[in-house]
DNA sequence: TTGATATTGAAAACCATTTTCAATATGTAG
DNA sequence: CTACATATTGAAAATGGTTTTCAATATCAA
């Protein structure tokens, strides 16, 4: 948890004139040491240990905010579950996603993303934001499988 | 309606165990001739039309069968709703989705298919399937927007 | 300190999709 | 052709992740 995040959702709350709460704080900080790629309940059951208090709700209306914040990346993934991963700069990445053992490998690509450009600048297109996830079986699994 | 089509999934529940029926082939037919990535309640509206008996359970049912035959492939962008598109070929395209109108545009690009098969060969990877969705405005709402 | 109002937790609602179930249709064996 | 085992159907209920409601509580500017 670096000091500055929570500080970054201070401003973006003021500025919106939304308010500071401990349990805003409370969920960023667990967010933010957890692993990526968590969804509301992963991160609920995280933040029940040591804040046993806070509700369901309020995770996943936090995790929301913090998207907006642009403190988290929003991901749903193929697996019906909205998952969410901290973002510390505005660097993209994609994913790998094994379907047999459910792990996630990040990469990025720029010779892609300029081929994405090309693609839309054919089509009269203004890319907002994108999504490329290639989905089949890790090395692990790869090896398990023989 | 390719009278292919319909031997084509004629052939698949033979070959299950499963069986033909009016309503399978009706549904079929009007998917068919309906336009591309067409969502479950927008085909039960459209077979309801000819068809009102037809429940729709059996649209959601029919349209699963059809993407578990190879005639329809099955897509989930970021509407909320499953969507399907009739597929003749083996042929695989990804989609341009304009945020603003709702527009789908298909596109092929095979130097992205083949970086991808790159991307996954480093990271040990095999790739199954995947989704590539660039989201943003089509050349209609970006001029509609000035 | 006060008051307007944003936020919270718990429970209910939402909503696309799936499942249940009794009635009906299909295909095969005889 | 008939009978029968069972796959399929339509309607309604259930499912499950997520959102909303609401009364109680917390925040913060005045
Ligand atoms: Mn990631
Ligand atoms: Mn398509
Ligand atoms: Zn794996
Ligand atoms: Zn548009």
């Amino acid at each position: 948890m670096r000091k500055n995040a929570v500080e970054q959702l201070s401003e973006y709350l003021a500025g919106q004139g939304l308010r500071s709460t401990t349990q805003r704080d409370q969920i960023l900080q667990v967010f933010i040491s957890a692993g990526r790629h968590l969804s509301a309940e992963e991160l609920y059951l995280r933040v029940k240990k040591p804040h046993p208090g806070i509700g369901y709700a309020t995770v996943y209306r936090t995790l929301k905010l913090l998207a907006e914040a642009g403190l988290a990346d929003e991901r749903r993934f193929e697996d019906g579950f909205t998952r969410y991963e901290y973002k510390a700069s505005d660097d993209h990445h994609d994913h790998l996603i094994c379907t047999k053992c459910g792990a996630i490998i990040e990469f990025e690509n720029e010779r892609i993303e300029a081929l994405q450009q090309d693609v839309a600048r054919k089509n009269h297109f203004l890319v907002q934001n994108h999504k490329l996830e290639l989905y089949g079986l890790c090395g692990d699994c790869r090896k398990k499988n023989r």
